[in-house]
DNA sequence: GGCCAGGTCAAAG
DNA sequence: CTTTGACATGGC
């Protein structure tokens, strides 16, 4: 007997409970894509004030951050961590929209979303998620993004091992209907959900999404090794 | 001071 | 093919 979540209601539940949610503000298609590479495994605040260093530079676009010496860029990236790496995977991403693109990622749409998602997944410093990320929530194409919190919140309701990153991913897009807009605002809530937003606030306790949140918090898991001791 | 943050890559088993 | 270690700073 296996037990799989309705993700719909999954969905719905944790609408009711947080709302809409504005996620990844950003002026233009490039910045999202930018703050997608900045913001692996790092806490969002630090990217943003990378970002805002980019533009005060007047960088916020291909050319512009091609223009900056390496180690100075890596400099300006210094508060997002793993700033030598993310430099260069910037740089990286910049000269492919350059080559491919003629800097402007915009013309990206004009590719088919799994033609798009290859072809990003060849630049060094771009994994399946960032890809889903920059698609999702800088072209607006309906692609469904999977993360660890996503993996683990699942595996948690389901009592299963995590699913691969394609399966899942899968899952949700044959589940839920192929709109951005559900995509991107469920993608946001599971991330309010893992980070056990909800399990820390007095006031959620009995809420429905409360019994979720107990699960699904980031704290479980480290709970759980030193249980196995 | 320890843990966590909107992962990815290359090397090793 | 899966697992593991490196990459690194900042905030709570």
């Amino acid at each position: 007997m296996i037990f799989m979540v309705d993700l719909r209601e999954l969905y719905l539940l944790l609408k009711e409970h947080w709302g809409h949610l504005s996620w990844w503000p950003a002026e233009s298609a490039f910045e999202v894509a930018v703050g997608a590479i900045l913001t692996q495994r790092t806490a969002w605040r630090n990217v943003e004030s990378a970002i805002m260093r980019l533009k005060e530079k007047q960088a916020m676009h291909p050319d512009g951050i091609l223009g900056i010496p390496e180690f100075e860029l890596a400099d300006m990236l210094r508060c997002c961590g793993f700033y030598r790496q993310k430099s260069t995977y910037l740089r990286d991403f910049c000269r492919f929209l350059v080559s491919e693109f003629e800097g402007d990622i915009e013309k990206m749409n004009a590719m088919g979303v799994e033609d798009a998602r290859q072809a990003l997944l060849l630049v060094r410093g771009i994994g399946q998620e960032t890809a889903d990320s920059i698609l999702l929530y800088a072209c607006g194409v309906s692609t469904f993004v999977i993360d660890e919190y996503t993996r683990r919140i699942v595996s948690r309701i389901e009592r299963t091992e995590k699913p691969g990153y394609l399966v899942l991913k899968r899952r949700f897009e044959s589940e839920l209907p192929p709109d951005i807009n559900i995509y991107r605002q469920f993608h946001a809530l599971l991330v309010e959900l893992g980070k056990g937003y909800c399990k820390s606030k007095p006031e959620c306790r009995g809420c429905p999404a409360f019994t979720v949140c107990l699960t699904a918090g980031a704290s479980v898991e480290r709970e759980q090794r030193v249980a196995q001791k």
